[in-house]
DNA sequence: CTGTATCCCAGCGGATACTG
DNA sequence: CAGTATCCGCTGGGATACAG
């Protein structure tokens, strides 16, 4: 409650507002942030990923255009079809040999506001003329990402609060460098 | 135009839509995708911003909190500063000796949108509970992250149109694995 | 407490070569 | 065309030690 007498109190709400019971839990949390980037988290899959968006579906038309070698599309592809992401289905174009296409699972799909949210803020915030310009097809619109809560009220970073359900706890190993947990001192 | 053809026309609209142009540009696009990733794509910077959204702000808790050594900290928060997304200040509690504190500028608050985007992802896509939910402070609602035209129609993937702004080659030195550029066929 | 420097290992990702 | 296997350099990141 005396957390008015310095100019940073513990465990003070800074952006995306406080987190109920910010010390009772595991450092390490196990957030949904890390989750996601055990899945897609290397610039190879995240750029696969732009490709298949952008309508690529064979091996090589996506290798290529993601700038990639062949291996490293090979074992990323792969990796994301385990993942759920992606699905590597049999197609056979008439006259054509059968084929494989990698399309977006329906997980797949819901990654869309995670790459719009990476492109928007590169436009913004990386110099130069953003490369590639998005617009809404239907209005012409340019295209924005936008933090909403499910009244629709626009969210900023700081209007929100976080609160652990329970199951906080890190099943990895913990790290030591330093970084480690604080000593074991039970209360 | 005799786009009906086959099972998958060469520039099919997939999801994003189509890219005007679709072959006329360098195969590895300089995206804003790889712009963004090229400085916050690694693992630990993204998870070193969440800890700072979180409230975090001194070295010590960043690196504890988020897991990483403090070498990896020490790394990834000077790289974040030199970024833009992160000012590094000195700051003074009464009777504490002079610290330094992270805090984010203008730049890094507006990667909140990329956080909650990766952040729901994972809520709905990794299984288990979401370790942690984000509710606005105001109205108790569920954040969600939506992509919207500035006239406010909501997007789904495949309902936008991607048009290259003319400056799409990238500047760096191509990939040759076979992932190489088609063999100097000029037109 | 707030870092930095070093050693070391695993993984990413490029280059090359080889199958179907 | 669609991959897989191998070698190899670079970097991410943990462990340890040291400095202001």
């Amino acid at each position: 409650m005396n957390n008015m007498a310095g100019h940073h109190p513990t465990d003070e709400v800074t952006l995306t507002g406080r987190l109920a019971d910010r010390d009772s839990w595991d450092p390490s949390t196990w957030c949904s942030v890390e989750r996601t980037l055990d899945l897609i988290g290397t610039r190879s899959a995240l750029i696969l990923l732009r490709e298949i968006f952008y309508g690529g579906h064979r091996f090589d038309d996506l290798a290529r255009r993601a700038g990639v070698t062949d291996a490293i599309a090979s074992k990323r592809l792969r990796e994301l079809v385990d993942a759920g992401v992606l699905d590597r289905r049999p197609y056979q174009e008439p006259g054509q040999r059968p084929r494989q296409e990698y399309v977006l699972t329906e997980a797949g799909r819901a990654l869309f506001p995670v790459l719009i949210a990476l492109v928007r803020w590169g436009d913004a915030h990386t110099g130069g003329e953003p490369p590639i310009r998005f617009t809404h097809r239907d209005c012409g619109g340019a295209l924005d990402v936008k933090v909403l809560c499910e009244h629709g009220h626009e969210i900023e970073a700081g209007d929100t609060i976080g609160t652990a359900t329970g199951d906080t706890r890190d099943p990895r190993p913990p790290a030591k460098g330093r970084a480690r947990r604080r000593p074991p001192q039970q209360e």
